[in-house]
DNA sequence: ATGACGATTTACT
DNA sequence: GTAAATCGTCATA
């Protein structure tokens, strides 16, 4: 499974048993010019649709904003928020099934001078540590919601080392303090210890 | 047509 | 720690 591209099997799961495994797996982007980007996922929350207050599908909300929630699992869900920011997401489960992974740390690996030059940043732990960051570093806009990381060549993701269950921790998910008992559960998954996850 | 609000980042006190 | 930046999207009218 290492260096292959995921599969449609691999992302047809529940959107928590997906933000784990997704953990130590490589986000591969290549952009037109055919550079290729490239990173190791190390932080990921799980939106759990329909029931989750904290979801853009809360309630069974469906909007053209959202759209792609519904697709099958391993579709990109590209959103735009705070009136300059996108942040990618992975569609879990099946079609119809409005739940999805919020990428939101990498560890840069290839074309770190390319992501130094569309952050204007210069430190590595700068570049990725962050869902908006990360689009940011990786050229991911709305050109990219809704397309097929099975099939797509702009955006995939390679099998990577997973990352342990051991290593693994737990904590709140960010940003979603209105979403009442919602923001207390442990939805956010990222590699203990590592330097690239977001909130230091 | 209008108004409120973000699944964030950055800079500043 | 707090707050500004900034605008597409959505709900209401």
């Amino acid at each position: 499974m290492t260096g292959e591209r995921l599969t449609r099997r691999f992302y047809r799961r529940d959107p928590v048993t997906l933000a784990k495994a997704l953990l130590g797996q490589i986000l591969v982007r290549r952009l037109d010019d055919g550079q290729e980007l490239t990173g190791r996922i190390v932080e990921v929350e799980a939106y759990l649709g329909v029931k989750d207050r904290a979801a853009h599908s809360y309630g069974g909300r469906r909007t053209k904003r959202n759209a792609s929630m519904w697709l099958d699992g391993g579709h990109a869900y590209v959103y735009f928020v705070y009136g300059m920011h996108w942040c990618f997401n992975v569609v879990s489960d099946r079609e119809d099934v409005p739940t999805a992974c919020l990428i939101r740390a990498l560890e840069p690996l290839e074309g770190i001078e390319e992501m130094k030059r569309r952050r204007g940043q210069d430190r590595e732990t700068e570049l990725c540590s962050g869902p908006a960051k990360l689009a940011q570093a990786f050229a991911i806009d709305r050109a990219l919601n809704g397309a097929d990381l099975v099939s797509s060549d702009a955006v995939n993701i390679r099998g990577g080392r997973r990352i342990d269950a051991s290593n693994i921790a737990a904590a709140r998910r960010v940003g979603v303090d209105y979403a009442e008992g919602w923001s207390k559960r442990r939805l956010r998954f990222f590699a203990a210890g590592n330097r690239h996850v977001s909130r230091l």
